[in-house]
DNA sequence: AATTGCGCACGGT
DNA sequence: ACCGTGCGCAATT
């Protein structure tokens, strides 16, 4: 409960503050929630840093700094009229469908209390956060990407990322653009709480925030456990991919850089058991594409997850995020990895043990960050998952009827019949 | 002193 | 041209 109040009252702060034209950064958050509700910035910071794991809140570097995106207010960047289609097809198709289908409740339902924002009839209000790059490296794994285009909603870009299942899933970036970057431009500007009074978040709080100059990015944060954690992962090699994509260019560091990280969260899979499976990833190309913001990794808490998602799987394990293939419309986030997996392999016994926390992030780094609010709304744990039929999910979550269906055919399907296979097998 | 309001420059579409 | 962003500074509390 209290988490839910917080992420109100976060996500209130971030859009006040951007409102105020004031960047919403760590410093300012932690401030304003202190001033309003009196909690104390070490808790907002915890509960800043769960949000952006879970895709709610989008750490972004903006012009050289650290700032904070509601995930639910942003949403791709290149909307022209290309997107515009898509969009009006995919709500037209989704309204469509609910209608003919039993759920057109649905549509309407759509917005919860917060997602009442905007995410689509603004539309284009947001453009923050985009593709990914990075720079960081130890970070880097929890990337799975693309989230943005999920929270969108519209999902236009799901269809591109249907695209994927056949043939063409290497997506190009073409992203080309702008030169990108700059890299590891942040690395210093996050600046941890150390303005605020918030002397020493507690223990030791040791990770001090610089530390180690690597991994500064994730430092902001403090006292928690998490900053501290290594990377978890060990692809060394891996992110140098892109970092070195980045860090070749130099070119303007004026201040303008462009990137963004998808943060995905490892949520992928449960706490404990899974290991990743062969990491791999593609070189990456990062995309950055455009906008200006970058999203910065970092997980917080549960960083210690992070390894987990991006594995590539040896069967087939589904994949979802892929983005833009083929250039049509390129994302915000695209991504680089060719695709999630979902694990199977343990899946099946984790799911059990899947929290409702493990639920809601396990979709929102699927690519579904606005949906897994409903989950969490409704309490669903790895338990109920498995309960969960195709009308529940069409219509008992309140969630749009395009996002539904993916989430059901692509996920939860998969999640139960990997679970109950396994079951058998056993 | 801390907040809030907002003009304006920037850079991406 | 339009839009989101956020700096920098004035006004307000």
């Amino acid at each position: 409960m209290s988490e839910s109040k917080y992420r109100e009252w976060i996500l209130d702060t971030i859009d006040s503050l951007r409102s105020r034209k004031a960047r919403p950064d760590l410093e300012r958050i932690c401030r304003m929630v202190r001033r309003r509700h009196g909690s104390d910035p070490d808790r907002t910071c915890a509960e800043l840093d769960k949000l952006i794991q879970e895709q709610t809140v989008l750490k972004v570097n903006y012009k050289g700094s650290i700032s904070y995106r509601n995930a639910a207010k942003v949403q791709r960047r290149s909307r022209k009229k290309d997107d515009t289609n898509n969009a009006a097809a995919a709500a037209a198709a989704s309204a469509a469908a609910s209608s003919s289908s039993a759920a057109r409740r649905n549509v309407a339902a759509a917005e919860e209390e917060d997602a009442s924002h905007s995410d689509l009839s603004n539309g284009d209000s947001a453009l923050g956060p985009a593709d990914q790059d990075e720079t960081e490296d130890l970070e880097a794994d929890g990337s799975t990407v693309m989230d943005t285009d999920s929270n969108a909603d519209e999902e236009g870009a799901d269809e591109s990322r249907d695209g994927q299942d056949g043939p063409s899933p290497r997506h190009t970036y073409e992203d080309g653009p702008l030169g990108a970057v700059s890299v590891h431009a942040f690395s210093a500007p996050c600046s941890p709480m150390g303005p605020r009074p918030a002397p020493s978040p507690s223990p030791g709080p040791g990770p001090g925030p610089a530390s180690g100059g690597p991994d500064s990015a994730s430092a902001w944060k403090s006292g928690e456990r998490a900053s501290s954690l290594p990377p978890s992962s060990p692809r060394g090699p891996a992110h140098s991919d892109w970092a070195g994509n980045a860090s070749g260019s130099p070119a303007e560091h004026q201040h303008k850089d462009i990137k963004v990280k998808p943060v995905v969260p490892a949520v992928a899979t449960s706490p404990g058991a899974l290991k990743n499976c062969a990491v791999k990833r593609e070189e990456t190309g990062r995309t950055d594409s455009a906008s200006s913001d970058q999203l910065v990794p970092d997980y917080g808490a549960n960083g210690a997850r992070a390894d987990a998602n991006r594995k590539v799987c040896d069967g087939r394990a589904q994949t979802m995020p892929v983005s833009a293939d083929n250039g049509e419309l390129r994302l915000p986030f695209v991504s680089f990895e060719p695709s999630i997996c979902v694990k199977k392999e343990k899946t099946g016994q984790n799911l059990l043990q899947w929290s409702v926390a493990d639920v809601a992030s396990y979709f929102s780094a699927a690519g579904f960050p606005e949906q897994s609010m409903a989950f969490r709304t409704q309490e669903i744990d790895g338990k109920s998952l498995l309960l969960m039929q195709r009308s529940d999910v069409l219509t008992g979550l309140s969630i749009r009827l395009g996002p539904a269906l993916k989430i059901y055919e692509r996920h939860i399907k998969v999640l139960q019949r990997t679970h109950f296979l396994e079951d058998e097998d056993l």
